[in-house]
RNA sequence: GGGAGUUUAGCUCAGCUGGUUCAGAGCAUCUGCCUUACAAGCAGAGGGUCACUGGUUCGAACCCAGUAACUCCCA
């Protein structure tokens, strides 16, 4: 049978994938073993897999295949996120495409057409992640609209506001004038965006009536190169929005700035509509912007309504939720907020109240769904408490219950967690659950799980029997997306309906979180939050934070710059395994990566490496008669295979993946294929002995094992090829367990590494002397350490093609020779020595060493190190001196010797 | 404006409690090899004023102060 000469994911992947499915090796149900837990963070419904993705699932998957192979009952959640706000974007631009309007639709029609979208459409993302070896749970996959996840909401929602953690008020929220609807925060994009910088001239009361081109008089102060704007008649405002100087509601200056005093308790006339405002001082000004004169608008701007309410401002609110001037604004009404802004610049210019426009740089904040400019707004909104339940969660963060890793993050969640405000829960829009508040005639409302309970509640409230369902209207509002996934640790495990239920007991709290930073307060701290108030618990154990997935020049990878690779894409040309070593080769936890496909390059090499060692070992053939000649190399392999497992098994410890995945890397190409293998590998057709085969295909079986984590396609394919035995069918690498640590004889691994130091001496000189390796050389050497070379004599003489390897006492004069340890070895060439070239060598080296020495004796010598350093840090220096004084020796010999 | 972080080889990163031979890895580079597992490979080599300036210390990539550049979060 001959065997390809590459690894060929294509034929293995989905093959291995059904398989597992076929076999339940990713279903978990509750059993006497200890569980291992991770919930998916649930990915938009409308998504489709991208690089985040990529990296976030290949890292839980890791996670979740090392747990399984540890022996735990690992269990690992999917689901999908119902993203209100992106799925009802879908939603209305299917419908657009069909020529259907979502105002000519009642809530229920177009609820059925979103979930006829979800239904087609949706989870697409979770079909992708299979394609990545994603070992889920399937038969739990959950998602957040699910009936009893939307009961949860409905019930959570109750509860507090039953608690007086939910209320209704008004509040500055980021509204989306296209979408119409608040959206969150983290749903608002910001950008630097050129803009202007309009200044435009207010005239003070009583100084004058305000006519526009009245003679005015700027005063440059000369030495600062400031103007003074404010004049007896008129003062100076710099603003970006001149479109809301009507919904003005005072002028503010800072009760310091030496400029301004004599506007200190005057009014103020805004132009155009000559309204009358006054003149307010606050320290919240900064002089030295603009002109020292802030316009305060506190209904378009969150700062001016803070300052607002601090001075008792009326809040005139001229926009309507389009993003059009109502008639509040008086003039331009209807006109769109951008349009208006012009036509006032014109208009204020025409009556000269116009100074001057500049150039100005500033951030702006965009929706991430619309791409509408968001738009600062007053509305009546829910709101839930933020400050009772921060507490707590910020405790689980601060005694270590819930680590986050890497731990820098812990600072920067303190900071959130302590001034954190509350949290604007209500949504317009359908899509989502609606929010469970029924309106009564009278302006009151009712909160119930449904309208029969409403009706109930109401008749009490309002000690009106006769009140019936027609009385009652349901707020239309949907809670917002995180108010659902803030649940899902406890959700997806029916805890809330269910709170003793066999699974919640036994899998929650949940073991690790693996998610983005950006979202460390928008869903990791409210998980906490819910965890606590709900079951008393954090919801896990570590929160592990990857970084963003940026492009080799640090873009963030994104759809509109084109700058992302399909990660399906990938997976076709490298291999599913392949992709997953990229995404963790270059994947420090929360570090952004700078991905490259040359990542996954590597990580198909490394799959063809190991492809190829498996080759090598199943084309021997086995003669029964042999001696084993090779000891010595396998009781060093062994040696090094337990070290690095200890490595491994550390890192792992301490999330450090890429490290992990390194570690494995260099055991597997290095120690096994580059030494190992070479050192074992009989003389081409000619046959292997039986201990030595045996014990490396053992060898290359627990390699797979440690693989599997990281290549689970590959491994799972080799591990179940004929050279490794006979394979009942559920015995698969999948479930396999971790090899044990077993001994390590740390002398012989450090003596091998004297013997490739040699090796890599003998090589060296056949460079540099052009001599082929298939040219073999004699070596003696001259042993002043001790180590018995002897027994590594058949590796040096296979591996430095050496026909003659032998002992020497004294030094083999007119040879090549190199100090490995602190032992001499000797090369006889037939060609002479350049004795100028190997002068000038020993020189240096000798140099080397003599400045070295120094620098170890003026520690030894100094008294207060002697006193304060460490014992081992001393006797550490005196072997360097010991070391380097015995090369020392030697160098000097060569150098009487060679007469230099 | 407030906060957090980063700066070590061409690139991406390690470097733990300050102390192994004046800093390590992978990739990339260079040189030589189509050596019967692998050219997606093998062997070897080169490459660094640890951002800068001071300080503490017997000793600093590591601790402290300042400076600069970049990144992120919040406003």
């Amino acid at each position: 049978m001959s065997i390809s000469k590459t690894y060929l994911p294509k034929e293995t992947e989905d093959k291995w994938y059904s398989y597992w499915l076929k076999h339940d090796f990713f279903k978990s149900v509750p059993d006497e073993r200890e569980p291992y837990t991770i919930v998916i963070p649930p990915p938009n419904v409308t998504g489709v897999l991208h690089m985040g993705h990529m990296l976030n699932n290949t890292i839980q998957d890791v996670l979740v295949r090392r747990a399984r192979m540890k022996g735990k009952n690992a269990c690992w959640v999917p689901g999908t996120d119902h993203a209100s706000i992106a799925t009802e974007a879908k939603v209305v631009a299917m419908l657009k495409e069909r020529g259907i309007s979502k105002k000519d639709l009642t809530r229920p029609e177009f609820l059925a057409y979103a979930w006829e979208w979800k239904e087609k459409y949706g989870g697409i993302i979770l079909e992708q992640l299979k394609k990545l070896g994603a070992s889920c749970d399937w038969d739990r996959t959950k998602f957040t609209m699910d009936e009893d996840l939307s009961e949860a909401v409905i019930d959570t929602f109750i509860h507090l506001h039953k608690k007086g953690l939910i209320y209704r008020g008004v509040r500055m929220v980021n509204w989306d004038p296209q979408g119409k609807t608040a959206v969150s925060d983290e749903e608002v994009i910001r950008k630097e965006v050129n803009q202007k910088l309009y200044y435009i001239k207010y005239s003070v009361a009583g100084d004058g009536l305000p006519v526009a081109g009245e003679e005015v008089s700027s005063v440059a102060d000369e030495a600062t190169g400031n103007t003074q704007h404010a004049t007896h008649n008129y003062l100076t405002i710099a603003t970006t929005r001149p479109e809301t100087i009507m919904a003005d509601a005072a002028i503010c200056i800072n009760p310091n700035d030496e400029r301004y005093l004599h506007l200190h308790g005057k009014t103020v006339f805004i132009p155009l509509i000559n309204r009358e405002i006054p003149v307010i001082l606050d320290e919240y000004v900064t002089m030295d912007f603009g002109t020292g004169c802030l316009k305060v608008t506190p209904a378009h701007d969150l700062n001016d309504y803070e300052l607002g309410q601090k001075h008792n401002l009326p809040v005139i609110d001229i926009l309507n939720d389009d993003g059009t001037l109502n008639e509040k604004a008086q003039i331009l009404v209807g006109e769109d907020r951008f349009a208006a802004r012009k036509k006032i610049a014109v208009l204020l210019d025409e009556a000269g109240a116009l100074t001057k426009v500049e150039d100005y740089k500033s951030q702006i904040g965009f929706s991430e769904r619309t791409d509408a400019v968001i738009e600062p707004k007053l509305s009546m909104q829910w709101f839930c408490k933020m400050s009772e339940m921060a507490k707590p969660a910020l405790d689980y963060v601060l005694n270590g219950e819930v680590k986050l890793i890497p731990e820098k993050f812990i600072n920067t969640y303190r900071h959130w967690m302590e001034n954190v405000r509350d949290w604007n829960i209500s949504r317009q829009l359908w899509w989502g659950q609606q929010i469970p508040a029924w309106y009564l005639p009278n302006g009151e409302f009712v909160i119930a799980k449904n309208i029969e309970e409403a009706l109930e509640e109401a008749k009490l409230k309002t000690k009106n029997p006769q009140l019936t369902i027609q009385d009652l209207a349901q707020d239309p509002d949907v809670v917002d997306t995180w108010f659902s996934s803030w649940l899902w640790p406890i959700s997806v495990f029916n805890g809330f309906k269910d709170p003793e239920n066999a699974d919640i007991n036994y899998y929650y709290p949940t073991n690790d979180l693996v998610t983005a930073p950006e979202i460390l307060f928008f869903w990791v701290a409210r998980m906490i939050m819910a965890g606590h108030e709900f079951r008393g618990q954090a919801p896990f154990k570590n929160v592990y934070l990857t970084g963003i997935v940026r492009d080799k020049l640090g873009r963030k990878m994104s759809k509109s710059l084109g700058n992302s690779p399909d990660p399906l894409d990938l997976i076709e040309q490298y291999g599913a395994d392949g992709v997953r070593v990229g995404m963790l080769l270059c994947s420090p936890a929360g570090n952004d990566l700078m991905f490259d496909v040359s990542y996954c390059e590597q990580g198909r090499n490394f799959a063809n490496k190991i492809w190829n060692a498996f080759k090598l070992i199943k084309g021997w053939e086995v003669d029964a008669s042999l001696a084993n000649p090779n000891e010595i190399a396998i009781e060093w392999f062994g040696s090094r295979f337990n070290q690095a497992l200890g490595e491994i098994e550390d890192n792992f410890a301490q999330y450090r993946l890429s490290e992990a995945l390194m570690a494995t890397y260099k055991l597997v190409w290095d120690d096994f294929c580059a030494w190992y293998l070479e050192m074992i590998k009989p003389v081409y057709l000619q046959p292997i002995d039986k201990v030595t085969y045996t014990t490396t295909v053992q060898y290359f079986e627990n390699i797979l094992k440690v693989l599997h984590p990281f290549m689970p396609f590959l491994t799972e394919e080799l591990w179940h090829d004929e050279l490794l035995g006979e394979r009942a069918e559920k015995d698969c690498c999948i479930v396999a367990q971790l090899p044990n640590i077993g001994e390590i004889n740390t002398q012989l691994i450090s003596e091998v590494e004297i013997v490739q130091i040699v090796l890599t001496q003998i090589r060296n000189i056949r460079n540099t002397k052009q001599i082929s390796p298939k040219e073999a050389l004699e070596l003696s050497y001259k042993s002043n350490s001790g180590v018995n070379y002897q027994q590594y004599q058949a590796i040096i003489s296979k591996l430095g093609n050496i026909s003659q390897f032998s002992e020497v006492d004294d030094k083999v004069i007119g040879a090549v020779n190199f100090i490995a340890s602190t032992d001499e070895f000797f090369i006889p060439l037939s060609q002479n020595l350049d004795p100028v070239a190997e002068c000038a060598r020993l020189g240096k080296e000798k140099e080397y060493l003599l400045g070295f020495l120094k620098s170890v004796n003026a520690k030894l010598g100094n008294e207060r190190f002697m006193s304060n350093a460490k014992p081992e840090v001393i006797e550490i220096e005196q072997r360097k001196r010991a070391d380097a004084e015995a090369k020392l020796n030697i160098i000097e010999q060569n150098l009487i010797d060679l007469a230099c």
